[in-house]
Formats: C-alpha cells, structure tokens, sequence
DNA sequence: CCGCATCCATCTGGATACTG
DNA sequence: CAGTATCCAGATGGATGCGG
C-alpha cells in the first residue's frame, strides 16, 4: 500500500500509519461525508441533522458524530437547558478538509452521469 | 441525505441516484482508492499491482479492478500471450479524478500528525 | 500469469427499546 | 432532546484451491 505510493510523495510510510487510509477508510463510511458536508454549511444540532437526513438511524448518526469527533474534525458542544441540546460544529481542521472534499463532491456530481452509463454499459454486456 | 444538500449544489437528487454516494461509496471500499492512485502514475500488469500492494488479497485486487471497470475509471487490456498478461490502464474518466482525488490525498498527508494526535487525545479523556 | 469459486470469520449498520 | 444497549441480518473481505 503506502509503500507503494512513492511515486508521488510517501516518504515511508508503513501499512498501519499510512495517512491515505486513516482519512479515506473514514470517508468511506456510509455517512461521515454526508454529515461533514451538512456541516459545512453550518453548525447543527442533533435532531436537526436527524431530520437532514432521513434514512439514518439514531444509533449511527451518534456514532459517526463521535468518530468525526475523536478525529478532531468536529466539535460538540452541550447546552445543559431542559430539555438538554447538543450542537455540533467544524472544527479548524474540519474546515481544513472543506476545499478538497468540495472539489470531489463537484467531481461527483459533474461525472455522475458517466459513471452511470458506463455501468449500465458493462452490465449489459455481460448479459450478451 | 441528498436533499440536504441544496445548501451548495444539489438540485434534488433522491437516496437512490445521490451522485455523492456513488462515488464516495466507491473511494469507501478498502482498495479503490490504493488502486488508482497507483495507476495514477502509469498503466500496470495484474502482477504489478498485487505486488505494489502487498496485504491486498487476489480475490480483492480482482474484485476491485472489476468495480473500478465497470464504474468506467479504468480500462482492461488483455494480452493473449502464453502466459496471458492483463495490463489496466486509466480511462479518461479516471484521469478526470486524478486532480480532486489528489487534493484530497495531498489533504491527508498534511494532516495526518493532527488527526492522530486528536485521536489521541481523546481516547486519552475517556480512559481517565 | 490471471482469475474464478468456495468457505468462513469479522464488521457494518439497521430496528427496537430504554435512560437522563 | 440526546444518547445508550441489545439483538441480528447482510456485506466485506481473507484463505485456499482449481482452471484457462
């Protein structure tokens, strides 16, 4: 893996800290980009991305809130009213990740086309 | 999910066609992203790959160049040499990605010290 | 050399119900 | 309102062996 990638700009590193994968693997959850990408736009309370996001589930968006939370990329913050409220905002390092993030999601839409029809196309030929 | 996202650019995709998760579901996987990073620097044997990428099962690497191919990202060249060789080389399509998925990667490296020590740092909190 | 098939351990994530 | 706990189906992915 990151043993291979000198081409570009490794400079070393092993399977186990290899930076690619401790950010793509958690992008690669089913929500951490979506939930980053709500953020962006502003801070949120829970039930407010709960509702953004309809097909979540409770147990999930509390779970990938605490990972985006453990890596520092949000922050939470609690409101002891009654009853209590929790908002959960970027960090500084989150709103780092905001420009490259953007431009994928730009390149997704962009190619969202393309990609579907590549994929009927391939799926078509194996039914021949 | 999708629909809330009309904050930057979404103009009312539902669940099932969310350009968002086409892609980011794809970069999600465990090697799709290892992968084309690597033929982001030139057009590679199967072998080639399966030893830049030493802990990949050849189940995996399969699998992965097939989802890649059929996504359009990647192109397959079959040489019917004795032995055969199989060599995969970016599609059009894929070099498309190489810039926003760079930055992206480029983001990670520059990172990663904060993300660890965040990390850190928290799971040092709730030990205590 | 390349790829498929099978078997199997593990992880992910959804449904549901319950606490402060 | 926000979060936790339990249970469970399905997906992911590794090991191995066979075939062109």
């Amino acid at each position: 893996m990151c043993e291979a990638m000198d081409g570009w700009r490794d400079q070393g590193f092993t399977s186990a800290d290899c930076p690619v994968r401790d950010v793509v693997d958690h992008l690669g959850d089913k929500w951490s980009t979506l939930i980053l990408s709500l953020l962006f736009i502003g801070s949120k309370r829970f039930g407010v991305l709960r509702r953004s996001v309809p097909d979540i589930s409770q147990r999930m968006l509390t779970q990938t809130l605490r990972d985006l939370q453990r890596d520092g990329l949000i922050e939470r913050q609690v409101f002891p009213t009654k009853p209590p409220s929790v908002e959960y905002s970027l960090s500084p390092l989150g709103m780092s990740l905001q420009g490259p993030l953007n431009a994928l999601i730009a390149w997704a839409v962009d190619h969202h086309g393309a990609i579907r029809a590549a994929r009927a196309a391939y799926d078509q030929a194996d039914a021949a």
